[in-house]
DNA sequence: GCCAACGTTGGC
DNA sequence: GCCAACGTTGGC
């Protein structure tokens, strides 16, 4: 059973284009503990993410992944030089899991933030990015909602005043 | 840059 | 185990 996500990444520091470029790579530096066990628990190879952008001018979805390899130890909190270093994490023990995503493809356009919000109280009731004060950085999507957001795509972009 | 909302830390 | 202080997230 193929499972849907919603993973964040700020774009000045990781965007779709970063990940275009490598076409494969893992998705380090969470510290989070619900979004650190979706990858260590529960993200199985296979299962498709949509790609958000967030903290940057237009925050909103724009393209999709492929989970290709399930949750292992992220290297990057035992390396000191690493501005994700947590020296309470260590091999023996790991305390943070990263996945590896493939780039699939980019949206035909971007999905915006406002734009979801607009469904909010309807088909994207229950999507954790759309609830006050959410702060994970992976949720999980139903595939209704997958289903809903890519629809969306194929419809004209909204105009100022939607 | 501001700030609301939330998670984490640590003293007690 | 409580909770105040602090740090972070992320939209605006």
């Amino acid at each position: 059973m193929t499972r849907y996500w919603l993973m964040k990444s700020e774009p000045e520091v990781y965007g779709l284009d970063h990940l275009r470029a490598e076409r494969r790579d893992h998705w380090d530096g969470v510290r989070n503990y619900q979004a650190r066990n979706m990858m260590r628990d529960q993200m199985k190879k296979g299962d498709l993410a949509f790609f958000y952008h967030s903290n940057c001018k237009e925050p909103g979805v724009v393209g999709i992944m492929k989970i290709v390899r399930e949750g292992y130890p992220d290297h990057t909190a035992f390396d000191p030089e690493s501005k994700y270093y947590d020296p309470k994490s260590d091999p023996e023990n790991p305390r943070w899991y990263m996945v590896d995503v493939q780039y699939v493809r980019r949206l035909k356009r971007p999905i915006g933030l406002r734009e979801l919000r607009a469904y909010a109280n309807a088909e994207l009731r229950d999507l954790p990015l759309l609830r006050r004060g959410n702060r994970l950085s992976i949720m999980p999507v139903t595939p209704d909602q997958w289903t809903f957001i890519l629809d969306l795509e194929r419809a004209p972009p909204p105009t100022a005043g939607d």
